[in-house]
DNA sequence: CGTCCACAGGAATGACGGGCGG
DNA sequence: CCGCCCGTCATTCCTGTGGACG
């Protein structure tokens, strides 16, 4: 009953209030606009590169890079979009299929929405890749048609795995009599090239396109042309627009980092029942979004990768602000049968730690100890509060944040 | 200046659950 | 339903190594 009427006291607060936003949706960075501020440049390179398609011949492949934010996703979908809509005005039978390879995962999930791309259903796993991507091209040359295949972060498959699929896309179109396929491979990592079989990089790269970060001003026309879809009329201040922008400039140029900050700080305005958003609003928004993140990067985590980030825990708590493998893996050990859990491996347990410190929850630098061996120094990117916050509400893992290992008041005193 | 620690991290192999085709 | 193949996680075994110590 109290909660009853808690209830209707927010929601009634809510919807009585004007609130900030005119249409939140826009802030969102799959909304994609009608115009891309700063961007024309790319969109006309990539238009002409494309063009031909219109009048039936291929394309040249087209590898697209440049850092997260920098609306290469954006260009690529906006340019594609309007070929279709072109090619459906003058009847060219193109279409064109954009996956993202790292919400895909695996080659043959790739693989599997390509095949759905051409209306052709495969099942979800169980194939062989090889007989997925017969059946691919053989539905694909029954289609008769120009395929263009956006692959997005490629970098995602290629990293993890190696580049055979790829280097078979690109070279698909000689055994196709009556299809063609072009290739826009779209990459955040510029390093890419370098692991790229060299056949697959010069089929891939017939045309280049770069995108270059955001500066703090265009970032601010994004914005602003952004906003003003977004926001009710005076509901946002310059200072707030601006210290947006700036913040997203000074980390890396990414609009859509920016974009997240402003909707943020529309929300943190409206819930604090403010009729316009100040820099104090954004301010606050960039710690709750980054607060967040790690939330959710810990709530995220395997059984055995929380037990390790609670080992470094433990052992920055007793030690201050070094851990070292070996040190880690007794704590970890300990909190298993503690736990009655099996540990895994020593050598399992240093590729988690790689992993969470690719999660950037904790950063591990090779050191060598000279006589003492070679070894990983941890330190947790992370604040102590944060882990408790993120682990104290799990049933299995509340009660290790307050236990005291016994390993470690033992070593203590042993040793250094 | 060689030794040797305490691991790093690669390769091969196994266990397992999901999902196919027959 | 069975046998088969897949991807993923984990183990086992292994070779490699920076640099303080003697």
């Amino acid at each position: 009953m109290k909660d009853a009427s808690i209830l209707d006291d927010v929601f009634d607060r809510f919807f009585n209030t004007v609130g900030v936003f005119k249409d939140r949706e826009v802030l969102r960075h799959d909304y994609l606009p009608e115009r891309l501020p700063h961007r024309e440049e790319q969109i006309r390179r990539l238009g002409e590169v494309i063009a031909p398609i219109l009048k039936g011949a291929r394309c040249s492949n087209i590898f697209v890079y440049g850092k997260t934010g920098t609306g290469k996703t954006a260009v690529t979908k906006h340019v594609l979009n309007r070929l279709e809509a072109k090619a459906k005005e003058v009847g060219a039978s193109v279409s064109f299929c954009y996956v993202n390879c790292r919400l895909a995962g695996t080659e043959y999930r790739v693989l599997a929405n390509l095949c759905q791309g051409i209306r052709l259903a495969v099942p979800f796993t169980g194939l062989s890749l090889g007989e997925v991507f017969d059946r691919f091209k053989e539905g694909l040359d029954m289609a008769k048609r120009i395929l263009i295949i956006a692959l997005d972060e490629v970098d995602a498959i290629i990293k993890a795995r190696s580049d055979i699929l790829l280097y078979e896309l690109t070279r698909i179109n000689e055994t196709l009599a009556r299809s063609r396929v072009s290739i826009i491979g779209i990459s955040n990592d510029l390093r890419l090239k370098e692991f790229l079989d060299p056949r697959v990089l010069s089929s891939l790269s017939e045309e280049e396109i770069v995108f270059r970060p955001y500066n703090a001003t265009e970032l601010r026309n994004i914005l602003a042309e952004r906003a003003q879809l977004a926001f009710r009329e005076g509901a946002l201040s310059e200072g707030a627009l601006s210290l947006c922008a700036a913040l997203a400039a000074a980390e890396h140029g990414d609009a859509r980092r920016a974009l997240d900050l402003l909707r943020v700080s529309g929300e943190v305005a409206e819930r604090k029942g403010a009729s316009n958003v100040t820099e104090e609003h954004v301010r606050e928004a960039e710690r709750l979004i980054e607060h967040n993140k790690v939330l959710d990067a810990l709530a995220n985590l395997t059984l055995h990768s929380k037990l390790v980030m609670l080992s470094v825990y433990h052992l920055i708590r007793a030690n201050g602000y070094r851990a070292i493998t070996g040190e880690i893996y007794e704590v970890y050990t300990e909190i298993c049968s503690e736990l009655a859990v099996s540990p895994l491996t020593q050598r399992r347990v240093s590729t988690l730690v790689n992993e969470l410190d690719a999660l950037g929850l904790l950063n591990a630098q090779v050191v060598s100890m000279g006589r003492y061996g070679r070894t990983k120094r941890i330190r947790m990117e992370v604040t102590r509060t944060l882990i408790k916050e993120a682990f104290s509400n799990d049933s299995r893992l509340g009660r290790l944040i307050d236990y005291e290992p016994r390993c470690l008041s033992k070593d203590a005193s042993g040793r250094n």
